[in-house]
RNA sequence: AGGGGGUUCGUUCAACGGCAGGACGCUGGCCUUUGAAGCCAUGAAUGUAGGUUCGAUUCCUACACCCCCUG
């Protein structure tokens, strides 16, 4: 009754325990594929002070719960040591290394449209899909992501670095819909996760923080807060604590906020300043992923998860890809990824290396080297 | 040791003798598949002992502590 071709398409669907990737599967059912529910153990395991939020016993349930009422199997694959090697390996280096490391966007590009799309393969399967808010399109250079239709919760963003030719195997079923129909849709099946809360931090990062998590798998020094002149201002708790553009946690009280400009691991310690100290005009950034050409007018750039694209010009030379910003931009960090989108295509994207600023927007007399190269 | 200035939330700065207020920090909430940022909100102080006054953070006295100048 629905469309015959897909009766004979199987679907591997990843389930995390939340609605998005529940009503993912069920649409999918509806549709006419043959679904089963996958969901990554990824050993880890609970910290004592909390629950871990994603991939812990409580959402693999959940996922079970989910698949029962649909009326699909349900698998449970194990990623724990693709995730310890490939993601929190790195995670942690980078922290080290006083940087600021986007975990999900390797997660994603790694684990899930990786390892992940690769077992489906294997498994027979034709298509892994997800429950994120993402579009794939045609182009002229083959598939491409999208922005999904509800740009509220549009997560291209994490998506950028999924390889191109993984595409034709993936299926984005909430990329016409909006949060609050996939919510109703949940409801209307009687989805047991409908009205489960939004948000979840980094899967691994147990409930009590980072600063807990960094203690046990890196150099976690105290070290000094100075100002852009080198003055020491306040004590920091570990480089690990910290991100360019952070404001809270620094605890000193001055005239106007504090934030943190520039992070030197070398010297372990934090240079924090006043809020204009923030911007700069373009980035440098590597270990691109690139699906569509850069046009040559004007293209949007997005900085962080959160931050609205902004209006830039962008060119690769030399396998670095170079992002100049109409306006300056606020805390660009590296480590985080610039993603370019051009209206709705999302063209490419990179990991930010550096900010780039202009000669008289730096702010110290003698800093100048550790905060451009921050 | 002598002279001068000062002491108010955690920090910093306000308050004609009339309910002690702001900023920053801290804490909580909203937002959010990266600890950002942003927005909203709560809490928190007159150094000690006397005096004048209807009423003292404010005026007076003593003490304690801090800062500056001078041997």
């Amino acid at each position: 009754m629905f469309i015959k071709e897909n009766m004979k398409k199987k679907v591997m669907v990843g389930l995390s325990g939340g609605v998005d990737s529940a009503v993912a599967a069920s649409l999918l059912k509806d549709q006419g594929y043959e679904v089963v529910g996958v969901t990554m153990c990824l050993g880890v395991a609970p910290s004592p002070g909390g629950k871990t939020k994603c991939c812990g016993p409580e959402e693999i349930e959940d996922a079970r719960r989910v698949c029962r009422t649909i009326g699909i199997r349900h698998y449970i694959l194990d990623f724990a040591r693709e995730l310890e090697e490939e993601i929190i390996g790195p995670f942690v280096r980078d922290y080290r290394l006083g940087i600021t490391p986007n975990p999900c966007v390797a997660c994603n590009a790694q684990i899930k449209f990786g390892a992940l799309l690769e077992k489906a393969l294997a498994m027979g399967f034709d298509f892994l899909a997800t429950g994120h808010y993402a579009g794939i399109v045609e182009t002229d250079s083959g598939l491409a992501l999208a922005k999904a239709w509800d740009k509220r919760k549009d997560q291209t963003y994490f998506l950028y670095a999924i390889p191109q030719k993984a595409l034709p195997n993936v299926l984005f079923p909430l990329s016409d819909l909006t949060k609050e129909e996939v919510r109703k849709i949940a409801a209307d099946k009687n989805l047991p996760v409908s009205n489960k809360p939004e948000s979840q931090d980094i899967c691994f990062i147990p409930a009590d923080g980072i600063s807990s998590f960094m203690k046990g798998r890196s150099n976690h020094e105290p070290g000094h807060i100075v100002d852009i002149n080198g003055n020491t201002i306040g004590r920091h708790r570990g480089i690990a604590s910290y991100t360019i553009g952070q404001r809270t946690g620094l605890g000193i009280s001055s005239p106007m906020p504090l934030y943190v400009i520039s992070i030197d691991a070398e010297k372990n310690r934090i240079i924090a300043g006043e809020r204009k100290y923030l911007l700069a005009v373009g980035l440098v950034a590597d270990t691109l992923n690139m699906f569509t050409e850069i046009p040559a007018e004007k293209v949007s750039g997005k900085i962080r998860y959160g931050h609205r694209p902004a209006a830039c010009s962008a060119e690769i030379t030399g396998g670095y890809l170079h992002v100049s910003f109409e306006k300056p931009q606020e805390a660009i960090t590296p480590g985080q990824s610039i993603v370019l989108y051009d209206g709705e295509k999302l063209i490419g994207g990179g990991i930010i290396r550096f900010a780039t600023r202009r000669v008289e927007e730096l702010p110290g007399p003698h800093q100048e080297k550790s905060i451009i190269s921050n």
